[in-house]
Formats: C-alpha cells, structure tokens, sequence
DNA sequence: TCGATTTGACCGAT
DNA sequence: ATCGGTCAAATCGA
C-alpha cells in the first residue's frame, strides 16, 4: 500500500491502484510525446507510439476489469510495471501484449490466502515466467508440442499445456500454457515459462502480425506460405500452399504482381494467401528466406523500415483492404 | 506411417 | 482430499 500526502492528505493507493496509475500516466506521457513526433512529421516513431499508447490502455482495462494479479503474488513476484521514464521510439513486441510480468526471483510459498480468507493454489513458478493476452495464441514464432488440456477450477475455459518441440532432440525445457480469459473469450492468455535453449532460441514474438480475425477458421487454419529472397533480398518467387483470403483479392494481387508462381513487380513482398503487398524499394539485410506460419505469422526481427515500408506500399495500394492484413 | 493431439491416469504440492 | 501439471496410450490426420 502506497500512501501520498499530495495532493490530497492520505490518499493510500493498492498495488492494483498504483500499477493503474501508472499505466495511465505512461499513456499520457506517450500520447503529448505522439503529438510531438506527428508535429515534426516523424510518422514511423509515431506508429510505435501509438502501438504502446492503445497497449497502455489495454492494460489500465485489464486491471479495472481484475484481470491483473493478487496484490500478494504481484510482490512476490517482483512484478515491474511499464516504466514512464523508459520511452523508447522502437516499436514494442506487439500491440497484442495486454499484460506480462517478470518472474525472476520468484519465491516458493505455502498458499496464499484471497480477499474473500479462502486459500488459492499458488501458480507453478519456475525461474523465469511471463504471459501475454493475444487473439491468437500460436503467434510467438516457436514450435509448440502440446501435452496437456485441463479445466481449471472457477474458470470457464480449460488450460493448455505446451512444451518446445525440441525438449527431447535439444533438452529445451520452455513450456507455456494457454487459457481464453473468461471475460474476453476472443483472447489467449498464454503464460511462458522459461527461456528457448533450442537453436530456433533467435526466433523472438514477430514483429509482424497479420490480423487474421475477420477470417475464417477455415481460412486461418489453411493459410501457409513462403517468401523466398535472392542473395540481394529482391523476391524471386513466392511458394504458396494454401490461400488465407478471399479469390477476389487473391485475383486482384495476382494480375498485378505474378506470372505464375513468379513475381516480377515488387522487390519485397508480403503475403497473405495468395494476396501480397510490398515496397517497391530492395530492402537490405534481410533473411534469405522467410516462412509465415500458418496464422499468417512473420519475424522481421529488429526491420521496423521493412514493416512500415510494406504498410505503406500497402496502403498506397489496396488502401482500407489492408485493414484486415494489419498488423501492430 | 509417423508426428501431433486428445484425454484419462498419475503424482506432487497444498 | 483437492488441485494443477505432466505422462503416456489411444486416436487423429496429413
């Protein structure tokens, strides 16, 4: 408990209050530091910020609606709350992260007791733990084995459990468990627990994200497909297994930018199905090749220029279609 | 056929 | 005794 004298005389704050707090002042130091980038035409800076500011919201949501952590285990826990006076201009991981916390240090205990004097099970703790809230929860660029499916008491959905796929050929020991928010149905709660050791350990949250909720299951669970560079990163060809979107789009993209299975137009391009959008600028220093996965997934690691580089193309190109590809 | 998923059993922590 | 995490046999499906 947080007591201030200022401005109000023994105003105490929760923990719940204070994170609340927080976040709301992180918004609104972002939001005057996104007129000033707006204001000086800087329009990439300002797409991170506007990515962190609607992050900031989610969570004062997430919070106010109690789906933030025990003030107890919020201590044990050594959670950190987004800090005010760490700004940077880097997009954040993803605009889909409602909420994470860091686990080191974590304290094995006895039960804890809630406010209501009932006892809760204290949550598996290993060294290093964290979670986000996404609409889609196989979206972290890793390869998932599941092991488990349990329903869980007091919540409405059950819990998934994963391991890394390479926890027998390379000893990797991360797991996560996934679970709907009982109030956001829509949304994944996936909670990780320890760090990749596997050699695919480089493969960090992709940086961009294909929006595949206005698609159909069907639709979602058929999208595969590979963008294939030449050593100086202009597209040679595209594979393509299965199409994610609509033929009209699909039409609409193919009669601009293939021959075939070739592509010709562009030197960048992005799928979505047989749909694609790129810049025409080569865009240096990417991978040879890149693999979606079958949510409609891609890592472009740290190329924040690619990324707004293809939104832009994008835009000038399909303008509100590229609403349903988009993205942070 | 083989890798992934499902699901009831098992087990340790509480 | 209960709960949550993991195991492993059965099943699925590409």
């Amino acid at each position: 408990m947080e007591c201030s004298s200022w401005p109000v005389e023994s105003v105490c704050l929760s923990n719940r209050q204070r994170v609340l707090k927080e976040e709301l002042v992180l918004g609104h130091q972002l939001a005057n530091q996104l007129g000033r980038v707006v204001s000086n035409g800087d329009f990439r800076s300002a797409e991170g910020l506007v990515t962190k500011i609607l992050s900031s919201f989610s969570n004062s949501l997430s919070i106010l609606n109690g789906n933030h952590e025990s003030e107890e285990e919020e201590e044990e826990l050594n959670i950190s709350p987004i800090r005010a006076n760490n700004i940077t201009i880097a997009p954040p991981p993803s605009i889909l992260e409602l909420s994470s916390w860091d686990a080191h240090n974590a304290v094995e205990s006895a039960a804890s007791m809630d406010l209501r004097g009932s006892f809760k099970r204290r949550k598996k703790m290993t060294s290093h733990a964290w979670s986000r809230d996404s609409p889609d929860f196989n979206d972290d660029g890793h390869a998932w084995r599941k092991y488990g499916q349990k329903q869980i008491q007091n919540a409405i959905h059950p819990r998934s459990y994963f391991r890394c796929s390479h926890k027998y050929d390379q000893g990797c020991t991360a797991t996560k468990q996934v679970q709907k928010l009982d109030h956001y149905p829509q949304l994944f709660r996936t909670t990780y627990y320890g760090n990749h050791t596997c050699t695919k350990s480089f493969l960090k949250a992709p940086d961009f994200f294909l929006d595949t909720t206005n698609a159909t299951p069907t639709e979602v669970s058929n999208s595969k497909f590979m963008i294939i560079y030449n050593s100086n990163n202009s597209l040679t060809k595209i594979k393509q297994e299965q199409p994610l979107f609509s033929s009209t789009k699909n039409e609409l993209i193919k009669s601009n930018h293939t021959t075939g299975n070739k592509l010709s137009s562009s030197d960048y391009l992005v799928s979505s199905g047989t749909g694609m959008v790129g810049p025409s600028e080569p865009i240096s220093g990417l991978p040879s090749q890149i693999e979606l996965d079958r949510k409609g997934m891609i890592d472009l690691g740290q190329r924040w220029d690619a990324y707004y580089l293809m939104k832009k193309f994008c835009l000038m190109n399909f303008g509100d279609e590229c609403k349903r590809t988009w993205l942070l």
